[in-house]
DNA sequence: CTGGATCCACTTTGATACTG
DNA sequence: CAGTATCAAAGTGGATCCAG
């Protein structure tokens, strides 16, 4: 019981973890519906091989709907589940409280808090 | 202004990442206040040095708070900040939506839905 | 155009032993 | 008791090339 409590919370950071994965999401909701390319237009960084990978795993958690056009050359366009729209509050919630954490930060530690600091003495 | 759409959630993600640290927070959260053994005792797969990591940046990013005796044999014990309470609606959303999420992936795979599985073959 | 396959660098986690 | 230090293993992301 007390170990499924955390089952859930995994299971929401599955969908979210991934270093591209709210990008993708976010240019997805903004658009409606993005092809491959596009995608890759946007978050030009992106290699195929994440852009692909990301993309799968979301299609597999039925976040994100994969739209094959039988035709050459191929045309693919990617677009949010209707399924996947309820993970919109939780994103926007998280999205609202990571910002005002940011600024929580920067008034606990000035311009030079270590974003990323794994190793931090006191 | 699009990419900071996104800066959010990864501030947030930043905070839950790490194999451990929804446990952590849920035990401590449970209990209220820990000493670093109990939360061993508790946790008993992790190491010492996982969860003096994963508390030191939960520490960092002002959530949990570490109260030191100073006193032999040491003594530390570990809340819950005032200001991480802030951080509990967040949990809570992302928990009832993961558990429900589990249960849809359990409708569309059935028993044998890859939980982990990262190369999905079509 | 939309990927798949391979190989490599970097990061995160784990095992184990030691310390104030 | 509450950690550190060190080394090894595993996981993740990136570069590059290939294919239908």
């Amino acid at each position: 019981m007390a170990d499924n409590c955390n089952g859930g919370i995994e299971t929401a950071l599955d969908i979210l973890i991934g270093k591209w994965k709210p990008v993708i999401l976010f240019h997805i909701i903004e658009n409606d519906v993005l092809r491959f390319s596009e995608l890759q237009r946007l978050i030009p960084e992106i290699t195929k091989k994440m852009l692909t990978s990301q993309l799968r795993e979301l299609e597999y958690h039925d976040i994100v709907h994969r739209k094959v056009y039988p035709q050459v050359p191929p045309k693919v366009e990617y677009s949010i589940t209707e399924y996947g729209k309820s993970l919109l509050p939780l994103l926007s919630t998280m999205h609202k409280w990571g910002l005002s954490h940011l600024q929580h930060l920067h008034e606990l530690y000035g311009e030079n808090y270590q974003y990323k600091e794994k190793n931090i003495r006191q």
